[in-house]
Order: structure tokens, then sequence, then C-alpha cells
DNA sequence: GTTACTATGACGTGGCGTGATAGTCG
DNA sequence: TCGACTATCACGCCACGTCATAGTAA
């Protein structure tokens, strides 16, 4: 069994990580001392956080793994990748949108800014 | 003069929003009357308004907006187009891993996690 | 007994949303 | 006078970082 200080130098993720984790109940200590509160960890336990942190870096957030741990689908998974996909569109657009900027830039002020969509909302008025 | 409600419908940003946008500095009413402390804003304000959020699609904060505004550069736009880049590359790395990890779902658990790089830090303790 | 570890608060981050409560305008 | 507008707090969100303070382990 290992401590917190321990378990979080095998696994690279932060003592305070770690007790966020255990206090959202998304990942706790397999044992806790009823006398000192420590928490304790069991080396097996490493699996597990790895895959939480994989979820995390395709976009799922704390929540979103717990409510799915052990349920997770293709339906899922595929929701998911389809907002990765939009990410990409709209850093598209703004990659576009900055070259554009970058052109119009005269004594640090961007001129002929793109006429934004609440332009039409003002004629509503 | 507008006061804020119609400022708000007119630029489309909410109010609590130009409310921020005053308390952070970082776009302020043309007037504010002494004894009620409304805000009073220009229509020509729109235009600065419509930079700030055209600004803010392109990734910059609120506090880089602040910081550059007037003080915009092609390097400025360059170093944000930067971050869009390895965001995008990012992004490709996350669809490329869900995929995986799509492939590897039985029972509603993600088999065969990809490895951490954390597994190497392992063996350093 | 000292030092390194661990515990629980509690406040800060960004960009507002969402009330609560009170004053103002037409 | 009444409703619609405006004002200032102030807490909530997410995923922790960063103290402060106090108890514990070796």
């Amino acid at each position: 069994m290992l401590r917190i200080g321990e378990f979080s130098k095998l696994t690279g993720v932060p003592i305070r990580t770690l007790r966020y984790y255990d206090e959202i109940d998304l990942f706790k200590p397999a044992d806790i001392d009823l006398f000192t509160d420590y928490r304790y960890y069991k080396e097996e336990q490493v699996d597990d956080l790895n895959l939480i942190n994989e979820l995390k870096k395709v976009g799922f957030s704390l929540e979103e793994i717990k409510d799915n741990w052990n349920n997770f689908s293709n339906e899922i998974m595929l929701k998911k990748k389809d907002e990765l996909l939009k990410k990409q569109e709209d850093i598209n657009e703004s990659i576009k949108k900055l070259d554009y900027m970058r052109s119009n830039i005269h004594n640090g002020k961007i001129t002929k800014n793109i006429k934004s969509k609440n332009t039409y909302v003002k004629s509503l008025y």
C-alpha cells in the first residue's frame, strides 16, 4: 500500500489532484486510515488513473468519465469524436480569420473588422 | 446615448458581459450617470465591441485583448496562429487516440489502455 | 526531537450565468 | 403607481494551484 505522495510520484499525478478525485468520487484510495485519515493506494490502481488521464486527453470531462465508467460505448466515443471534429473546424475558421485580421493591422490597430453576425440584429431594433 | 439594455440588444452581448468588461477595464461605457450609476454607451462603440468578439473567437483572452489593444502586431498574431496550429495537432492526436480506444471497448470498459508516459516515471522510483 | 509527510479548510484562476435585493425611469 | 429597467453584491461553474494551519510517521 502506498501513501499519497508515493502514489503521486508513481503516476505523475499531483497530490492535490488525487485528493480532488477522491472528493468528487471519481477515483478513491483503496484504503483510508480511520484514525489519521491518511489515504492508501494500491499499485493496481495505477491503471485506472492512467485511463482517466487518457480519457481526459481525448476531451472527456471528469463528470463524463465518472458517469460513463464501465459504460463506455461506441456511441459515446463517436459523439466525442464529433465534438473534436467540430473543434477542428472552429479552429480552421479561426486561423482564416486571424490571417485576415493580420493583413489589416495599421499602427497597432486592426482595421476593416469583419462584419459580425450581430450587425443583422442591429436592424431589428 | 444608449442604456445598457439597448446596447446589449444592439450588439447581442449580454448585459452581464458588458458589466464585466467594464469591471475589468476592457470596455467601458462612454458615460456613467453620477447619481444613478447608469451606464450609457454610444453607437460608435459597437465597432470596438465587435472587434473584441472577433479577437475572442481567434483565441485571445480578455487579458491579451486588453494588453495589446492598439498594439497588435504581426508578431502577436503569428504567435497566436502557432497556438492554434498546436491545438490542431493536439486534437489530431486526440482523435487518433479516441479511435484506438474505441476499438478496445469490451462490456463498457476500455481495455488495452495506451501506455502512459508516466509508466516510464514508474521505473525511476 | 527534527524533518518530511499528510490532513482539512479556504481562497484564486476565467468568463461570465444566475439569483437576491434595492434603487430608477417612463 | 406600476412594471420594466438598472445597480451592486455574491455565489456557482471546472479542475485543480496555492497558501495556511495542524496533526502524523520515521
